[in-house]
DNA sequence: ATAAACTTTCAAAAATTCTTGGAAGTTTAT
DNA sequence: ATAAACTTCCAAGAATTTTTGAAAGTTTAT
């Protein structure tokens, strides 16, 4: 199989695993792109490299930079913006992580909580059930919470061994 | 707040974090409405509710019968369906989970396998990194597989225990 | 066999999300 | 101050996903 052939099916495959997690198509296959590409990349090369468009490149680019996926560098005496990706998994993982807890958990969080407060007072039994619900999901979060803080401040291997601790 | 107004809020909570999911917002939204009920609904009562048409709920009924996140009851001496929700977060969590599992991270894993074993006659300095990247990130893939396995397995008191056991 | 009660299907419409490309904005060199 | 080289913005268009609702399909009772 020629180079050029895993790359597109790398990201192709990529590109839809993005998608089911919230992150745009091209997101995922610029990012997949620079993945495979030990060096740095300009916005042309990408553009040229999977058809698309400039704006559409340059916004994905801010995006990536946004999840610290990847970096922006330059070159002395070349006034163009290059960009390079992290190439440590751990570090994707943990910046992807970091990334949708801000954005996702958070927010949901203070909902429930919000909610919780709100249904102190609860008399009947349907009060008395929704009450339930939400302080059982608050604590679900809690804990999910503590998980990925553990995930975000383990070391690499610490936590395989860690885990292969648990599981025997 | 009443009752109403909390369980629309948390219906509308739940809608916004299924999008975010790969979940669509009526799936949420139904799933949401149910939760928050102590028993079962029917179809009708659904439509009613979440003001959706029929067609719509009776998709995302069996979507989340699919996904284990609902049941079906019959009541004795009545012809309708009635539909009740798995009220235990774990439970949810771990459906979801394997769900998941199932639908995204296993095709994934299958095609960086796949792209590996052709990857195994890498000569050139490009080759040999994607060769690096799909095996870097085929372990992740690993790590990840065995961490869900810990978590599905893990009863859900002991998990708890063992996480903050880690964290000292 | 027929009707009534309920469920499922599916093609079209609506809503949402993603992409484009030209125009406006910046920065650097001269 | 001007031009050249790039970058960013954004409104319109394209693509994708979700929802609808009417029609077809099932099941049960009589």
């Amino acid at each position: 199989m020629k180079t050029e052939e895993i790359r597109q099916q790398f990201v192709q495959a990529w590109g839809v695993l993005g998608t089911s997690w919230g992150i745009s198509r091209s997101m995922a296959q610029v990012h997949a792109l620079l993945l495979l590409n030990k060096g740095e990349m300009s916005t042309e090369e990408v553009m040229e490299e999977l058809k698309l468009s400039r704006g559409n490149v340059n916004m994905v680019l801010r995006d990536l930079i946004g999840w610290n996926l990847i970096y922006k560098q330059t070159k002395p005496g070349d006034r163009k913006e290059y960009f390079i990706a992290e190439h440590d998994i751990w570090q994707i993982a943990v910046r992807v992580v970091t990334e949708r807890k801000k954005r996702e958990i958070m927010p949901a969080k203070q909902t429930v909580k919000m909610l919780m407060n709100n249904t102190s007072d609860a008399k009947d039994a349907d009060q008395l059930h929704v009450k339930h619900m939400l302080s059982e999901l608050n604590s679900f979060i809690e804990q999910m919470d503590t998980l990925s803080e553990l995930l975000l401040k383990a070391e690499k291997n610490a936590l395989l061994k860690n885990v292969l601790k648990l599981m025997s």
